[in-house]
RNA sequence: GCCUGGGUGGCGAAAUUGGUAGACGCACAGGACUUAAAAUCCUGGGUUCCGCAAGGGACGUACCGGUUCGAUUCCGGUCCUAGGCACCA
């Protein structure tokens, strides 16, 4: 009998299709849950990508291990279903987007079940499904009544080409993430999400979270928090003020100018008559550029002289106001006072246009500084505060700002409010009318969902709004009321979908709270580092929303988050069409079967690390699989030695931990070595194959179940994980390392404990551990029980 | 420029609180089986030097230095590489 996966695997696929294997316990089960969550798929036409079993191998194995160990449970899978390429596509052909997109599901299912993951498909969602995006828009309606949604006319990504609004992680470089096409800067009217008044819990709250680290910095440094003082200037000759945020008051006396941000709302005002017409020119010039050509500039400074001059606050020095593109209208006040000496972009700046630079911070170690020193120091010629070390100095300019009451200490936050609304027909519509003074009056409960409208013509206005705009039927709603036409972004069914998954058939609720308080939070949440800051820090941001209303118990979504790396080419790059290096794992299957590429993956290497793929090397994986095949169904049974007992026992233990650690790898590197221990024995006991095959069912189920019906039993998928006896697992004899002066020079063989005496003795045995000790004196002996024996010699 | 990872044989990698570096797999070489090949099984191997051999010596985890009886592991510095952020005051 020979190893056939494509006999094997559609016959599991189909048992436990049949027997519900998989299926998730209610809320109401007496076992412990276990949630164990992957970064749901946008189902793409073009089907799996290699990357995408990675991940999903990874949780299944727990899954189905999680389960052998009594848990409950819930692993699903579903789908991200919104999106631009359908409507893209649909742009082209005519053919609707729910129509590309389900049958893009079709094929994931199909691929996905070729793979035998242990999904249950009862809790399967997706997010364009109008009882899914009923909830998404029930949902935003709890921002919206939070006074956590917004509109409001703000300059966005405006990408021609597409003829829509881009949110910033969609442009890279200032082009569009997809297809690469030019974005500029323009004014709109946007649905926005509050995420800023989150943004000290978003901060606070990772610190316990179990995430990667890297994951963590990159929200923190996204979040952006810097603390320092917020000051006015007041207008010199004039009435009114100008706001400036500094993380470094500290410097303030060397302040030789201030900038502000070219819509700075106060620039116009303050202009003078012989300015107007430089300002009005920089002004235009500045809005029209692109963000490519703000970066291409980026070292190069400009700007134009206001006519107007502000005091300083502290000494009531008279200084000019400019503006400038390097100044930004969204953070901060849009204004700052320019300290050439101390500040890079102010030292550019200055150089350009000649202004004066004036030194008040000296570095500690009086270190000549050549043109502008950013760095902390002692202050000089700065008035009450000349001689004091910076954070000293900190300090006591703010305390006299707040004294004096022209400044006051500030919490600065880099993250900006979520732009939520997009020109797009293939999203969620948001559940908002508007009267004729344009005010939002939100769509009651009942009433929901807002269903999209089928529509003929897929192609945007071109003037900024969705093509929903030109449907004039579905826009009146009664009460001479017109319906919102922008969508959601698809950020939105993804910021919630894990709490779906828990309550997926509820139409009477999001999701029960009895599901809420069972399930959550996720217990493992697998997928790639590229979500780090955009869905993962969205998700937190709506859970966080949704306990404040009282909807959630738990604050963060994902208690452990796991990412996986990413698989490159043979060649050792990314996987691209252009490239020529996709690996398709439809063939893989075909050729090997599946539990091979599940096996291959994950042998790889770690996890989370990025892993070129090798053809080759599936060979290896594959002959495993065949080895263990044989090693059951075709060596003679034999009584279990001593040494075969303590083969299995520590393969027990290895699996077991290293599964627990994620460590596939070594998982089934000891799996092979157990293999290759009866291999070579040419006989293997019967009973032994029992755990054996419990262990490989995470996985290699198809062949694990094969096996484990061979040899006469039944449910292998429902059978309790094999436990280990520690004793077994352990070495009853020992190699301890001699070392003189810290290098092996031979090894003894022990009993676990040998005493140093017992060890020292024997090593003094050894020819080499003699030549090395000729003619000297041991000096010291160092002994770790059942590890070294080192002799230092004088 | 800033923030994170990573750098170990020909290749993917292992070594879980400092204790025999290279488990397991690929590729390779030799052998068994075979008329032959494939498949399968067994054996070998970091580099280098001495030796016919058994064996022994030196070097070796990106590079330089430090701590230690002992460092892939800890500390300081440098280089390379991948990803992220980037005029954020």
């Amino acid at each position: 009998m020979a190893y056939a996966p494509k006999t094997i695997e559609p016959k599991w696929q189909s048992f436990w299709e049949k027997n519900q294997t998989f299926r998730t316990e209610p809320p109401s089960s007496k076992k412990p849950k276990y949630y164990i969550l992957d970064m749901f798929p946008y189902p793409s036409s073009s089907g799996l990508h290699v990357g995408h079993p990675e991940g999903y191998t990874a949780t299944d194995i727990l899954a189905r291990y999680k389960r052998a160990r009594g848990f409950n449970v819930l692993h699903p899978m579903g789908w991200d279903a919104f999106g631009l390429p359908a409507e893209q596509y649909a742009l082209q052909t005519g053919v609707h987007p729910a129509v590309t997109t389900s049958k893009a599901i079709e094929t994931f299912k199909r691929q996905l079940s070729s793979l035998g993951f242990s999904y249950d498909s009862n809790h399967e969602i997706s997010t364009c499904d109008p009882q899914y995006y009923r909830w998404t828009q029930f949902l935003f309606l709890k921002l919206f009544e939070r006074g956590l949604a917004y509109q409001k006319e703000v300059p966005v990504n405006w990408c021609p080409a597409l003829k829509t609004v881009l949110a910033n992680e969609e442009v890279v470089d200032g082009k569009s993430e997809r297809g690469g096409h030019p974005v500029f800067r323009m004014p709109m009217k946007q649905w926005m999400l509050k995420i800023t008044d989150y943004a000290e819990r978003l901060l606070q709250d990772l610190d316990r979270l179990d995430w990667p680290e890297s994951t963590k910095e990159l929200q923190r440094n996204w979040i952006g928090k810097s603390e320092g003082l917020e000051c006015r200037f007041q207008l010199d000759g004039g009435s009114g003020e100008i706001e400036i945020f500094t993380t470094r008051p500290d410097t303030i006396f060397g302040a030789t100018y201030l900038v502000l941000a070219p819509e700075h709302p106060l620039v116009g005002a303050i202009t003078s008559a012989q300015q107007q017409a430089a300002i009005a020119d920089y002004q235009k010039q500045a809005s029209q550029k692109s963000e490519l050509a703000r970066q291409d500039q980026s070292k190069q400074k400009t700007g134009a002289f206001t006519g107007a001059y502000a005091l300083n606050p502290f000494n009531q020095q008279k200084l000019p106001i400019w503006i400038s593109d390097y100044v930004m209208m969204g953070y901060g006040t849009g204004a700052i006072m320019a300290v050439p000496a101390h500040d890079q972009r102010d030292y550019d700046f200055a150089q350009a246009y000649q202004l004066p630079i004036k030194t008040v911070v000296k570095p500690a170690d009086h270190a000549p500084s050549e043109g502008c020193f950013a760095g902390e120091g002692v202050s000089v010629d700065s008035d009450f505060i000349s001689g004091m070390p910076t954070t000293q100095a900190i300090t006591a300019v703010i305390q006299r700002a707040e004294k004096e009451g022209f400044g006051r200490r500030k919490v600065q936050y880099k993250l900006r409010d979520w732009l939520f609304s997009r020109q797009r027909y293939w999203g969620e519509p948001f559940p908002i009318l508007h009267d004729d003074s344009g005010a939002s009056i939100p769509v009651a409960y009942e009433q929901l969902p807002v269903t999209l409208p089928d529509v003929q013509s897929y192609e945007p206005s071109g003037t900024g709004e969705s093509p929903l705009a030109a449907i004039t039927e579905w826009i009146q709603a009664p009460g001479g009321l017109k319906r919102e036409t922008d969508t959601m972004p698809g950020s939105a069914g993804s910021s919630w979908y894990f709490l779906r998954y828990i309550d997926p058939r509820n139409s009477g609720a999001p999701f029960s709270a009895e599901a809420e308080k069972y399930w959550m939070p996720v217990d493992l949440y697998l997928g790639g580092p590229e979500h780090a800051v955009g869905h993962l820090l969205y998700a937190r941001f709506w859970t966080k929303v949704l306990f404040d209303c009282g909807l959630v118990t738990h604050d963060e979504p994902f208690q452990k988050l796991v990412h996986q790396g990413m698989i490159l080419g043979e060649d050792g790059e990314k996987m691209s069409k252009s490239r020529g290096n996709v690996i398709n794992p439809d063939s893989v299957v075909e050729q090997y079967g599946a539990d091979t590429l599940r096996l291959y993956e994950m042998f790889m290497g770690p996890l989370d690390r990025d892993k070129p793929w090798d053809t080759k090397a599936i060979e290896g994986v594959f002959r495993f699989a065949q080895r263990a095949f044989r090693l059951v169904t075709e060596l003679p049974d034999a009584e279990a030695s001593d040494a075969d007992l303590k083969v299995l026992h520590k393969m027990i233990k290895k699996v077991t931990e290293d599964i627990e650690g994620l460590r596939f790898n070594t998982a089934i590197s000891a799996m092979m070595v157990f293999v290759n221990h009866f291999t070579k024995n040419e006989k293997r006991p019967r009973a032994l194959m029992l755990p054996f095959v419990q262990c490989l069912q995470p996985f290699a189920p198809h062949l694990a179940e094969e096996l484990w019906e061979f040899l006469g039993q039944t449910q292998l998928s429902r059978t309790p994980w094999p436990v280990f006896d520690a004793a077994l697992a352990k070495d009853d004899h020992l190699t301890i390392a001699i070392q003189v002066m810290g290098k092996t020079r031979g090894t003894v063989e022990v009993e676990p404990g040998a005493s140093q005496d017992a060890v020292h003795k024997a090593a003094l045995e050894i020819p080499t551990v003699q030549n090395q000790l000729a003619g000297k004196t041991i000096k010291k002996v160092i002994f770790v029980p059942n590890r070294i024996l080192n002799l230092v010699v004088g």
